[in-house]
DNA sequence: CGTTCACTTGAAAGTGTTCAATTACTGTGG
DNA sequence: CCACAGTAATTGAACACTTTCAAGTGAACG
């Protein structure tokens, strides 16, 4: 798959660093400057998209983290994924031109806002980048199948043993703690993302505490003994 | 979203036709010619790829019925898709150069196999070919979203509703009867694609059928009041 | 200091699963 | 063309998991 050699260049702290490394090398910067440097901070409970809007353009979380869920016809919701720094939001707009989900913040979030007809600009330049998102894309649609297994085969225990993991697992490679973060998502969230009633929740949460997997305290959460939660993902 | 005039092409009965109608207009049609003649045939059963396989090439169906599924580690099978003509498969591979999922044969399939080095050379001659796959995986995110939905906030009954809706629009959309058509997928398949055990889609069946929603003679299905069955799939 | 919202816990009620047994097809070979 | 084998589909009954409804606790915030 050796397309052309790709190479870094000085956005690393920034969510668009997946987009950005495909432009690397002997390019003009100036250029890639301008569409990273569009920035935008959006505060608790705020939108950074939703459905139906124009799609303009793509954000890539720099800090913070983000909800997006979908409304069924009926008013249901259906959370379809939390997502933390470096995730590229908004990629489902493509086809139909407009926004398909909403966007929330969870806590104060920093995005960069590429501007989709910056984008198009600049992928004409260099196909590289075109050809990263694309890889991008189908890094979603492999994850999103992970939630669907998630969602179709497990037991309630499973689902949440895994979605801790998971949330770890993110934070880990954003440079956070992988054993003691923050669950910005309320009960609630969580619950609806992984299909099942915020009661639930709170039970296996107790459970797991009781079992010594976990410690939780509100939404502050410690993952005594990761081995053995993945254990419990994994069958049961 | 006008990028440039998009044209039509030769190869309208072909599931290829979403990604030649990008290349169209005054440009050289041998060299597509070429991508869009490597036809492939699979028996049912049969495997179009699989898991871990080298990517190489995405497929297009052109006649037939394809499923995906993914197996967990605990050797739990997830399907994750019943595909017919028009739909483009293989997408999922591009950012780990191999397949992450089993495509299989559910009767008599036919393909178009396009190489994704000939797909990389082309892409460099027409932007608006890349361009165009991205519209494609943006829609396949957007499909799975449904998915995710119906898997995490449906009753089992509203999923079979859906279910039965989904395919007789795919089914309308690819030239085939709306109303009555065969159910390619064996009721196991069904239930796992819909996450419920085998005898439950039975049940649901059975139920619609007492209901006068449909009629049901092995896999023959036949829809009898369509509105009814929306009503069903909405909410319950 | 009280109100509110998020979280937690309990008990009863469903919904869907599992296991087991039976019945219908499909295809094959005589 | 029929009988047989093997698979797919259906049905029943007991059971398990999750939800729902209801009530209570606790932390945060004005």
């Amino acid at each position: 798959m050796a397309r052309s050699a790709l190479k870094p260049i000085a956005c690393v702290n920034c969510g668009v660093y997946e987009l950005c490394y495909s432009v690397g090398g002997d390019t003009d910067l100036s250029m890639l400057d301008t569409i990273v440097k569009s920035r935008r901070t959006v505060k608790r409970g705020d939108f950074l998209y939703q459905t139906g809007k124009p799609f303009r353009a793509i954000y890539a979380i720099r800090l913070g983290s983000v909800k997006t869920s979908i409304l069924a016809g009926d008013g249901r919701v259906q959370v379809t994924g939390f997502h933390v720094a470096g995730k590229v939001l908004g990629l489902d707009a493509i086809v139909t031109s407009q926004y398909n989900c909403e966007a929330t913040a969870l806590e104060t979030t920093a995005v960069c806002e590429i501007p989709m007809s910056r984008f198009d600009e600049l992928s004409k330049e260099f196909p590289d980048l075109q050809y990263k998102m694309m890889n991008i894309m189908s890094q979603e649609i492999l994850d999103n199948r992970e939630l669907m297994l998630l969602l179709g085969k497990m037991s309630a225990e499973e689902r949440m043993a895994s979605y801790l993991l998971s949330m770890s697992q993110g934070l880990e490679k954003s440079g956070a703690s992988a054993t003691q973060f923050n669950l910005s998502m309320s009960r609630s969230d969580i619950g609806n993302y992984l299909g099942m009633a915020e009661e639930t929740v709170c039970r296996i949460l107790t459970r797991f505490q009781e079992e010594g997997l976990i410690t939780t305290q509100r939404r502050k959460i410690t993952l005594n003994d990761p081995e053995r939660l993945r254990a419990v993902a994994h069958r049961k």
